[in-house]
DNA sequence: GCCTAACAACTCCTCAGACAAGTGCGAAAT
DNA sequence: ATTTCGCACTTGTCTGAGGAGTTGTTAGGC
């Protein structure tokens, strides 16, 4: 019997970085220590440390900037969907966004369960209007949308939404800080037509209102 | 403003490798030439085209194994919208498909490349109803469908399209099997309308068009 | 005081060469 | 025929040398 050759050692390196970035000893956009410090660090050269970080950066859990440094990108492996969507542009995104959100809203309209409302009701008194900071009002934002698509009840629809947050969460926060006449107060209403459609069990109509919001946004990031 | 960096050798020669892989130039199995050959291959060095390995070892593509060789393990890396998919159930699936394709119809109308249309009418014409085989039937139908997709002009509409097609085969396939009395003529004449609509940059004829298509779909699997 | 340019000290990137460790095959010895 | 040995070839690891890009500091000019 051949005895099972024990993992190289570049493996065992990447499966050790793995575990501390998962353990957060690195948030997200943070550095690593550099490979000369790695590689004493953990007892191996340093051409295994590259190698040990390239399997990591296969799986995108981290990614190196020459001359910067090597930074940790996510805490799980990103699938195929995220890929696409990290090298496509935001218009291309919210064009998505729009074809998920208007069918997801029809859809909330015609289920109108009661719990999900609630649900809808609640993030949209998460977003008030007089929110100044930017990132609070997107995430604010980002909730009451969220809160739609899973009143539609379609997990497939979810988990494409749930794919679009972090690629737009920091476009839209980019986008806002350049809009310097942004209509907080029209913002909040558009939203509150949504709900008041669906509400109202009016699939066509929370559709044509999402939409319209939703073109709104476009508009403003094509300009 | 600051230029691009482009991609470092390693990510080149991984991509390279990569596309070689699912390109089907090696099966699943076989054995990837020794780094002492890809390297003059792909004009790097050999602790480059390593790197390249360990990135594609990372993302679960290829494994090696000391003294013996690089292998082939997968050709493609199991996407976690696709779990989604396997788990939902085909009234989701097809929810899903409304909202990207009539707004992908929608898009297509509007934008209206003479190329794209000209691929859309070959795929049109490749689906005669005539078809007797059920499995034809239904990839010519897919095969219409990704065109119109196609025709959207959007990365991430088709890459959500992409991972519907394997998870709705098999069902629509069934699903025509068991449909004594399904109409051949009128499910052609459905498309022709759509195709119609985009021919006419009738962006809202189109999505409706599609949406009522799709419906059907969704009424004969509910029953 | 503010801005810019030059510089130094980092970082990762790539290569070449050397040797270790493991595999597989064929020839030689039994 | 079977076993053993050795050789060729593979990946694994380390080191040293530059190349290339980034960042922070510093000196100089406005």
């Amino acid at each position: 019997m051949t005895q099972m050759p024990r993992a190289s050692l570049a493996d065992r390196a990447a499966a050790l970085l793995e575990e501390r970035i998962r353990a957060g000893e690195w948030q997200v956009g943070e550095r690593l220590p550099g490979e000369t410090t790695l590689a004493p660090e953990l007892g191996v050269g340093r051409s295994t440390v590259r190698e040990a970080i390239r399997q990591l950066a296969g799986k995108g859990l981290v990614q190196s900037r020459q001359g910067s440094g090597v930074y940790v990108t996510a805490l799980e492996t990103q699938d195929e969907l995220t890929e696409v969507l990290a090298r496509a542009d935001v218009i291309a995104v919210i064009e998505a966004r729009i074809a998920i959100e208007c069918e997801a809203a029809s859809l909330a309209a015609a289920r109108r369960s009661p719990e999900a409302l609630a649900v809808i009701h609640q993030a949209l008194n998460h977003r008030h209007p007089e929110i100044d900071e930017l990132e609070a009002y997107v995430d604010a934002d980002m909730e009451f949308h969220r809160a739609v698509v899973l009143a539609a009840d379609n997990p497939v629809l979810l988990e494409m939404f749930d794919a679009f947050v972090p690629r737009l969460r920091g476009s839209m926060i980019e986008m806002l800080r350049m809009t310097v006449d942004f209509d907080t107060e029209l913002d909040h209403e558009r939203h509150q037509r949504v709900t008041e459609r669906i509400a109202e069990s009016d699939p066509e109509g929370a559709a044509r209102v999402s939409r319209d919001h939703l073109e709104v946004l476009r508009r403003e990031v094509w300009q």
